[in-house]
DNA sequence: TTGTAGGCGTTATCAG
DNA sequence: CTGATAACGCCTACAA
């Protein structure tokens, strides 16, 4: 191992001036330089990180805390994360929190606490997981795409609030006033705000809520558990003329669900997703759905946690990316008897 | 921060044997124990990582190296490869190698020259990364899925070459004998192994190859390119009654192709996958492919890679876990004329 | 502008 | 069985 000892005999010069010239920190003369960096070339020299991060106390390393990366939703937001990281020097730590217990307090302190880590973004905290609150301050954290109400921490999303309501009032402004939801029995905040959002675009539009075209879903938004769901509501006795979902995956359930009772989408139903994963296009009917700025909201959450790092005083606390409803084809003006305009 | 001092000071001991304690290492009487690990757990003691890992001159960090996690097989393989480090005391770093140049040398020296990984687990080589032989017996590498052929590198994934081999006999078995087959125009030893495979099982059943039953997809397998290519040959003077795709995305591109020209499948087109990736069941026709034990191959990986770092002498060099040919609805026996038995 | 030296928090070697 | 102390490689006062 080559250390900066050795890069410093190397050039003639003592290792102050080798740990200046490595660090930028000015006041060494531009041949002193030079000599320093052909030295270090020369012998491939990098310097110990451990070394460099116990005499600065960080690590310069940032945790993601995420349930899974199965979800598609997760694997496109990880690049945005990973690409300003890196261009920050920092390195990602990856950490698995499975879907049940979404954060594990304990393993957040203790790799704090080891210095294994300057700061942290949860990709998945349940809306009660009030404890992080006590380390507003203390860690630097950032809360992405999902979040806690009303603790300082700073978070980074769409608003799933708004989305739910536009996408809902589309639905309602193409004649549907029957229309279905399938929720998720989790405990993220974001499936909250779109059933919050289903119940304003029904508000607005003078429609009464009915507790019964209220389906629940797993909490891992699987296929069949939609599928499941869809069926539930397709089999009452007065059934919807529309389903929103509250992921695609689900909406791709419902649609499976709806092929199987002889329905065809949109014509005898409207579904409609969330998120826009990719395979919202790749089968017929094209799905429509909410997308999600997904790399920005990565790449968004790491700048705006280095703001944080660095103690910089006009920080955000809330920020909201715009979203974009995306009308496809599961979605279509509502038919009176079936089969109307099939073509 | 609590520093080890602190506890020796609140045990009424030395700061050696808190070490001693912490590190197992036996030589202490149990009650000097109990009272350091209780002056631990009172203090909320965490061991500084940064500092005990340059006295130990090592980092207890893995490094993964993956092309991009929307690729669902490796989101599969992560988990497997998380959960054994976690239980062995490593933390996993993740670096995307965006897909062109699937490997950076310089960046994987300076990881590892700054002391920053023990060990790298690359998801994604290409077959022609013949640098990474230099780094045999220095760096602690496992090349899992991936990997170059010929050096002395473990490497750990199925046999490609063999359950396409399987695969395409099974279609021959069903009455074809025009196979097409697409494969992607990357460098992927797996893209290599599958399509010698399709070769071997032509040659074993007497069938001459043709080449124009040869298409190529993108590099990213995207699904697109999969319709692009399952086109060229469906529009070939004499189209093959059967296609062969190495990846899962690439079958569901091939499948939409044949819809848009009328095609039925399977019967008038069988399509088969690779991978076994979710959606193969989500649509009907579910497809036939081959199914790739992900999670162990992950968990395998890092298995393998710690016996390398501990240096055990008997480490492997080579592994092939099982693999799975799973016959499902997209592949059928061959009809003469169109329409045969189509219910 | 450059060099010297002390210390970051641990572990490990050596005495006792 | 326990304690004092010297590294590990780097950064940064402070001095020159």
């Amino acid at each position: 191992m080559v250390k900066i000892e050795d890069v410093a005999r190397a050039a003639g010069v003592s290792v102050a001036t080798v740990s200046r010239v490595l660090n930028e920190q000015g006041g060494v003369l531009p041949q002193t330089q030079d000599k320093v960096r052909k030295a270090v070339e020369e012998l491939h020299y990098e310097p110990n990180l451990s070394a460099r991060n116990l005499r600065k106390n960080e690590s310069r390393i940032i945790l993601i805390l995420a349930p899974n990366f199965s979800n598609p939703y997760y694997s496109k937001v990880l690049p945005g994360i990973c690409d300003v990281s890196r261009n920050l020097g920092y390195s990602t730590l990856i950490y698995n929190t499975y879907d049940s217990n979404a954060l594990d307090e304990s393993l957040v302190v203790s790799l704090f606490e080891k210095n294994r880590a300057d700061g942290m973004i949860t990709l998945a905290v349940n809306r009660d997981d009030r404890w992080l609150a006590k380390y507003t301050g203390k860690y630097s954290i950032v809360q992405c795409s999902e979040y806690v109400e009303d603790i300082e921490l700073p978070h980074i999303s769409v608003d799933n609030r708004l989305a739910a309501r536009e996408l809902v009032s589309h639905l309602i402004a193409q004649g549907h006033s029957r229309i279905g939801i399938i929720t998720s029995a989790n405990r993220y905040l974001s499936s909250t705000n779109r059933l919050r959002g289903y119940f304003d675009a029904l508000e607005e539009a003078g429609l009464g809520e009915d507790e019964t075209l209220i389906a629940y879903a797993s909490a891992d938004y699987s296929f069949v558990s939609g599928k499941q769901a869809a069926r539930e509501l397709l089999s009452l006795p007065e059934p919807p003329s529309a389903i929103f979902c509250v992921s695609d995956i689900l909406a791709l359930g419902a649609i499976a669900a709806a092929g199987k009772l002889g329905l065809q989408v949109p014509w005898d139903l409207s579904i409609a997703g969330f998120d826009d994963v990719d395979y919202t296009t790749m089968f017929h009917p094209y799905m429509t759905t909410v997308a999600a700025p997904c790399y920005e909201l990565g790449r968004r959450s790491m700048l705006l946690l280095y703001d944080h790092i660095l103690q910089k005083p006009g920080a955000q606390q809330e920020v909201y990316l715009p979203h974009q409803v995306v009308l496809r084809e599961t979605t279509a003006q509502r038919t009176q008897g079936r089969m109307a305009d099939k073509p």
